[in-house]
DNA sequence: CTGTGGCCCTGGACGC
DNA sequence: TGCGTCCAGGGCCACA
């Protein structure tokens, strides 16, 4: 399920293939995948533009065309984008195809929620579902204080206030839970009730953990591959997300798993306070 | 404000 | 082997 880290590495991957290419011709296999932007069509908004770059906005990703264009992608839990250097018979999930200058983009999700959304980037930020996203973990603006400001406001158990993309942009059950454990955390504690020195720790374990995230080019516990169809070698790295009733790796007590913000939650209650 | 549960989806795991 | 059931979950929405 890609978070921030997939993301980031499935942008990496694409740009590198497809930046300033023209978008030649687009196929809608499943046109619920995509949407227009008021009364102007997808293809309409996206055929014969030039890709100019690429960027990331927690999990979205942003691929920027000519014109002031912009495509925002959310691929959920399933959703890929794969470029082919060639011409390729779309797999049975596939749902768009962008033939390019050179090359072809899949879109494919097996479970049908990922979705690409075509906007006038000058409106992107306050019409989109980017306007409500917090900060960007890895950039500058994400300071302890930010932290602290934004988990001040809600009394709700810390996993579901980090789970909260108003809260924090990008982290989703995987790396909230990893985040957690190597801050020494209980996911239950409320989340105004953190102290300074907590406050400074999960801070530096939210950044510490998307970095190795980004640097292991991703999660693969299930579905997730970047753009050339590769996996993410940071599964290997997890201390707890799909370790509910195995051995904390740190102290050896049971890791527990419950069930908080309707989401899967395993952590240490030895190593987690 | 907050928590819960449903919805969208399919494939894989599991029990009998 | 085959069938039924449950689970995975991001974002959004209705509801208590």
């Amino acid at each position: 399920m890609p978070e921030l880290p997939e993301v980031e590495t499935i942008r990496r991957t694409l740009a590198a293939h497809i930046k300033d290419s023209r978008i030649k011709d687009i196929s809608l296999i499943w046109p619920s995948a995509v949407c227009g932007w008021k009364d102007k069509g997808f293809k309409e908004l996206v055929l014969g533009r030039r890709i100019t770059r690429l960027d990331r906005r927690g999990k979205y990703l942003l691929i920027r065309l000519d014109e002031e264009m912009t495509l925002i992608a959310h691929m959920r839990m399933t959703g890929r984008l794969n470029y082919y250097p060639d011409h390729r018979e779309p797999e049975k999930h596939t749902h768009v195809v962008f033939t390019l200058e050179h090359g072809e983009v899949h879109f494919s999700d097996v479970r049908k929620f990922g979705r690409i959304q075509a906007i006038p980037t000058s409106l992107c930020i306050q019409e989109s579902s980017l306007s409500k996203l917090g900060p960007e973990p890895l950039e500058p603006e994400f300071t302890p204080i930010v932290l602290k400001d934004h988990l001040a406001k809600k009394r709700v158990a810390l996993k579901a206030a980090l789970l909260d993309q108003c809260v924090l942009a990008g982290l989703g059950n995987i790396y909230v839970d990893e985040s957690l454990f190597r801050a020494g955390i209980s996911p239950q504690r409320q989340a105004n009730t953190l102290s300074e020195e907590e406050i400074k720790q999960l801070h530096k374990s939210i950044q510490d953990v998307l970095q190795a995230g980004i640097d292991a080019r991703g999660t693969s516990f299930r579905d997730y591959r970047d753009a050339n169809g590769e996996k993410g070698q940071f599964e290997q790295a997890l201390q707890v997300y799909g370790r509910g009733g195995k051995p904390c790796r740190i102290c050896g007590k049971t890791l527990e798993r419950l069930r908080l913000a309707g989401r899967t939650t395993v952590y240490c209650p030895k190593c987690q306070k």
